[in-house]
RNA sequence: GUGAGCGUAGCUCAGAUGGUAGAGCACAGGAUUGUGGCUCCUGCGGUCGGGGGUUCGAUUCCCCUCGCUCACCCCA
């Protein structure tokens, strides 16, 4: 069959395949699962946003702002945004509600404008955990170690590695960056062109230079930890202080900064080398002024974000998932189906944790069986002419090395199929693999 | 936005210095009148990404375009 390209889905984004599902809901589960022992609330915000929340909050300087929204005016003329990511519209929301609730997670797809590669795509998913509030290192830490517990939930932990920093004030930023491009100006060298750009647009952006020389050359240059002040310096020895008793592993990274203008203090990331150039498999940190910023008081706030197909990327690395049905059932001759569709139904009624599938449409009792085999289904139940006048079913065993088949009458089935299935535990329909 | 490599059957891929295409897997049917997995046979399936140009003739050469992939950039 041949397909316009205009109809084809749009660059950057994909559909997620009914073979891929299974393991998207088991992450999803595992996840907001977490979240709930956790104390944490969900809430479910919009796609669309005023563009100028975006504008006010991440930065209008920033990259994101500047070349990545998908902005359209809408049909009054008014210039709306699909959400580039979720922490605006999160504060947004609880300061329009008034809300109390300090601890609050969302999940969904976020939208840039971006070329796409390996763990980016203009449409991508975030699950975002904000906390409202709290001022002091304890939250900042709970975020880590709830972080830090899904990673282990998932069996990803091993592939993830915590960079930690802290970037202080505004203050503090103020005079390191002057600091910073002054050492830089006084090494005499010619830059990279884009390092050279980001110097007098926004410094703190060269310290993540991919540039080999430019790297090298940082290694001596001043670094921001010396330029914290006092408070920020006590909350970041406390994290630390909470991390270390916790036993979680961090990496003190000076070079690690945001792109988002909100963040003060903490900054961390989950980087992983497994998935190409798309490193950061969850980011976060403290943007105490945010709120502020968006008219809703002095309310400090920390919080983080995992990108949900990079991770989804890093946990299919080793686990496969597959649904597969108890029974599938093998319908055949004329007129045999409406007799089989009320037995099945109060199988189903008598054994709601029972998947069953039925077979519909035409099809020999040879070509049917194959489909059963090609389901995954550990038993066929047969129904045809010859049991529905004897008022029972053939069940056939599909998992067995050599198949066995029993003939039990419809009176029975249901009860058959208990004992059958307790001397048989195989386990729930998800059959999970873990790869080497 | 910049650069590189790719687009041939549902999937993975062959192929021709220009003469309109193949394999494996998958799917359907049969060998086996009511029995899956192994084997064998047969069948279905392609405007060779799209448009234009050169040519008697283009899937092959040229140009444009769309899409995919990777990297830069950016970031989750």
């Amino acid at each position: 069959m041949h397909i316009e390209p205009s109809i084809h889905n749009l660059r950057g984004m994909s559909d997620i395949l009914p073979h891929e599902t299974q393991l998207w809901r088991y992450m999803d589960n595992t996840l907001s699962t977490l979240l709930t022992t956790y104390g944490y609330s969900e809430i479910r915000l919009p796609l669309l946003e005023s563009s100028a929340l975006f504008e006010r909050s991440i930065g209008a300087a920033t990259e994101l702002v500047e070349k990545e929204m998908y902005c359209f005016d809408d049909r009054n003329g008014m210039s709306i945004t699909l959400r580039p990511e979720g922490t605006a519209g999160c504060m947004r929301a609880r300061t329009q509600h008034g809300l109390h609730d300090n601890r609050l997670w969302y999940h969904g797809p976020m939208f840039r404008y971006e070329r796409p590669q390996q763990g980016r795509m203009r449409q991508f998913h975030q699950l975002g955990v904000e906390t409202f509030g709290m001022p002091d290192a304890d939250i900042d830490a709970e975020l880590i170690a709830l972080n830090y517990r899904m990673w282990q939930q998932l069996g990803v932990d091993a592939q993830l590695t915590l960079q930690l920093n802290s970037i202080g004030n505004q203050h503090t930023r103020e005079n390191y960056c002057a600091q910073l491009v002054q050492w830089i100006r006084d090494q005499a060298i010619t830059l990279h062109p884009t390092d050279e750009a980001r110097l007098t647009a926004n410094p703190l952006r060269i310290l993540d230079s991919k540039d080999t020389a430019m790297q090298k050359l940082l290694h001596d240059a001043p670094q921001i930890t010396d330029f914290l002040d006092d408070d920020s310096r006590s909350h970041f020895d406390q994290l630390r202080h909470i991390l270390d008793n916790a036993s979680i592993r961090y990496r003190i990274n000076p070079y690690l900064v945001r792109g988002l203008d909100y963040y003060n203090r903490t900054v961390f990331e989950w980087t992983t080398t497994h998935l190409g150039a798309q490193g950061a498999v969850s980011a976060g940190g403290r943007y105490d002024g945010l709120a502020a910023q968006l008219g809703g008081g002095d309310v400090c706030a920390c919080g983080f974000a995992i990108g949900l197909d990079r991770l989804y990327l890093l946990l299919k690395q080793h686990i496969e998932l597959h649904n597969v049905p108890h029974i599938y059932t093998v319908v055949f001759g004329d007129d045999i189906f409406a007799h089989a569709m009320a037995q099945i139904e109060q199988i189903r009624t008598a054994h709601p944790e029972l998947s069953i599938v039925m077979h519909c449409g035409d099809g020999s009792l040879k070509s049917q069986l194959k489909k059963a085999d090609k389901s995954g289904a550990i038993l066929a139940l047969i129904i045809g002419q010859n049991e529905m006048t004897a008022r029972e079913m053939t069940v056939r065993e599909l998992r067995t090395e050599k198949s066995t088949q029993h003939t039990v009458s419809d009176a029975h089935i249901a009860q058959w199929l208990n004992d059958y299935f307790i001397r048989h535990p195989f386990g729930n329909t998800i059959h999970k693999k873990l790869l080497q």
